[in-house]
DNA sequence: ATACTTGCAAAAGCTTTGCAACCTT
DNA sequence: AAGGTTGCAAAGCTTTTGCAAGTAT
């Protein structure tokens, strides 16, 4: 599940199961998420929908996504939200820098997934997932400082 | 670094090595803090301090008291921000009813410790710290679902 | 034809800012 | 006395809601 068509396929698929209808803001919607595999914040992506698609349709679609397990929520900052398709196989746990807000992903979060299935035994809890930020200051901002 | 009492103390004399003021409004609200071990939202602790003082110095304290490293910021919803006092010793990494909302702490969260090292010699990053969350949920909304 | 979706406008929340008055040092 | 702090009012953002018009099935 790596290129951004396979990764539209797949949301498009999941889309149709769940018996939603295929609308315009939908498709497009869908499509800028399958072309980034880093999560994108709503305010982003209502910029590179303007003119296709309103604001609010985005917010409400996002929602709906949500539900239906197609996108993930991610809470990088306080001040938005983002959001990244929710792809099988693929990660969920970034690398931030505090300083200018690059995102990259984690190559190998391997010990988390084993502590989730730890605390779900452990807790009891069902559905379990989770959430994983670490920050920093990136190697860039580093020798910007200096 | 258990007792309300002793977190109190140690966010005080947090507050006196950066050269700030202890007026009323920032005793209180760290007071607060040390009674709280679990992240509070800015929106309970200005009801817990209402006549007390204001929600705007609130969040003004809270601004500042982070970047004094006295408190430390968690983003257990998209919707509120939370915060915890920065104790050393103490928990960072939070499980949460994604239907009740309860929160409780990890216990043994020793693995993300050690991913947060092996991050920061791969990546180069510096001040390295994280933010963990998991969810799922709770016993008791398991069986209240019944 | 039906009922789900969208867009617009407006409301609702949360967070920040300006400024005069106040209080700690 | 001096300058950091606070409270109030107001502004700024982000997110949600109501409702009529539009559209996929």
């Amino acid at each position: 599940m790596q290129s951004p068509a396979k990764r539209y396929k797949w949301a498009l698929a999941c889309l149709k199961k769940s018996k939603s209808r295929l609308t315009h803001p939908r498709k497009i919607i869908l499509c800028a998420l399958a072309v980034h595999k880093l999560p994108v914040s709503l305010h982003v992506l209502g910029e590179e929908l303007s003119g296709e698609c309103n604001l609010v349709t985005i917010y409400r679609t996002m929602h709906y996504l949500q539900e239906a397990g197609v996108v993930r929520q991610v809470k990088l900052t306080a001040r938005c939200t983002s959001f990244v398709l929710a792809a099988p196989g693929e990660h969920c746990d970034y690398l931030v820098c505090d300083q200018c807000g690059a995102i990259s992903d984690l190559p190998d979060a391997q010990p988390i997934l084993e502590l989730e299935k730890q605390i779900a035994a452990r807790s009891g809890f069902r559905a379990l997932h989770h959430e994983a930020e670490f920050y920093g200051i990136c190697l860039d901002c580093q020798s910007a400082a200096r």
